[in-house]
DNA sequence: AGCAGACCGTACCGTACGGTACGGTTCGGC
DNA sequence: GCCGAACCGTACCGTACGGTACGGTCTGCT
């Protein structure tokens, strides 16, 4: 078994494989320290050469831990059918709660928080993965619902980017930030719900037609 | 010389003990590992038992190479005399394109950086100070001119609070995320001025009187 | 039964780094 | 000139951790 392909998809896995990268991704969650080679091979019940047979070394094994749990991640489609402002307003509220929950989640931080300590030592390639499956990802996601929205001539806007770039500040502010910093920032279902219903109305009211 | 007080102001600290900042915040820089003990005091010329002597130990130094930093970047004062909607437009202009700047600059990318890795290893502290002379120092100074635009019937809201955090996603986005996970984001003057000015006015749409 | 490969567990190595100890030098006070 | 405090430079210690080696076990194949 060569030390794993280029990228990770759900099927490049045994079984096996899967169990020590979610073993990996608990510690990491548990707690950046922690998550050392002896400590993933023991909770994942395995021995450090086989984490080093298929993984190569540990940045691979953070690679494909970061690699895993974005595949994890599965994209929601949004139907594009029979758009009115209402359904529009729906999705766009439905994207953002999902945004939020997901960035306050404590694997959305303790990932971040990896690939950005590592992105300060020269590392670039976790920062750039979880930046692809991250906001990336999002953008692919939702700047197709705005296209419609502006089709249906709902929205007006130049480039789905800035509106995109928009609604994305409009929602996520200075949440994310503040919970990588290390603050315990409360975030129940009713205050995502307000706050994205808050960000929907100000991105329509900015960029409605 | 006691480890050092609780907190650091300017006059605090001796004038070797501040050339000692700089150098570690250099190395911080410079890419977040180097910053070792050794590292420093070679970097500042002095010895390792000073080092901890004046800082206790390599938390302490951290800390205080935050706080040193931060006491640097001090407010500019906005007078709230005479304040049109001209000048209140071009007091949050200034203020988000110096906003801007600093969040894409070097230091406080690496400083965010530090703080982020260690609020994941339960050292609360580090991410605590950041917080404290970033974002929150951040709200002091503007809120201050929203609640005077507020007062001479320019701006309309309930909370500045609020309106902060809503100006505070409209100018920063996603860029602050975007350079911590080591995306090599071109931000020049244009660009800045450019991105605060649509900012500042789709919070004029969204605040306005 | 015998063999080969995959894997577990553990012991081991090398190194980097936090922290300490100590001799040597400079400098201010007397 | 003498003393002590502060400090530099370097050598040193202990430990944690990445990475390797190796013996033992299980499984599947012939």
């Amino acid at each position: 078994m060569t030390p794993l392909a280029l990228t990770i998809s759900d099927d490049t896995l045994s079984d096996r494989q899967k169990d020590v990268l979610n073993a990996a991704l608990s510690l990491l969650v548990e707690g950046g320290d922690g998550l050392t080679m002896t400590g993933v091979a023991r909770r994942a019940s395995c021995s450090k050469e086989t984490l080093y047979k298929w993984f190569g070394d540990r940045d691979g094994l953070l690679t494909a831990t970061v690699q895993w749990q974005a595949a994890k991640v599965r994209m929601v489609a949004v139907d594009r059918e029979t758009l009115d402002k209402r359904t529009l307003a729906l999705a766009l509220e439905k994207f953002g709660r999902n945004l939020l929950s997901v960035l306050a989640g404590d694997v959305s931080v303790a990932l971040n928080r990896l690939a950005i300590s590592h992105a300060g030592q020269e590392k670039r390639n976790l920062g750039a993965i979880v930046l692809e499956n991250g906001r990336f990802a999002m953008g692919k996601r939702l700047k197709p619902v705005l296209e419609a929205g502006r089709d249906a001539g709902l929205l007006s806007f130049e480039e789905s980017e800035t509106a995109f770039r928009t609604y994305y500040g409009l929602v996520v502010r200075d949440v994310q930030l503040r919970l990588l910093l290390g603050e315990h920032l409360e975030l129940g279902e009713t205050e995502i719900a307000a706050d994205v219903k808050r960000a929907r109305e100000q991105f329509f009211t900015l960029y409605g037609a």
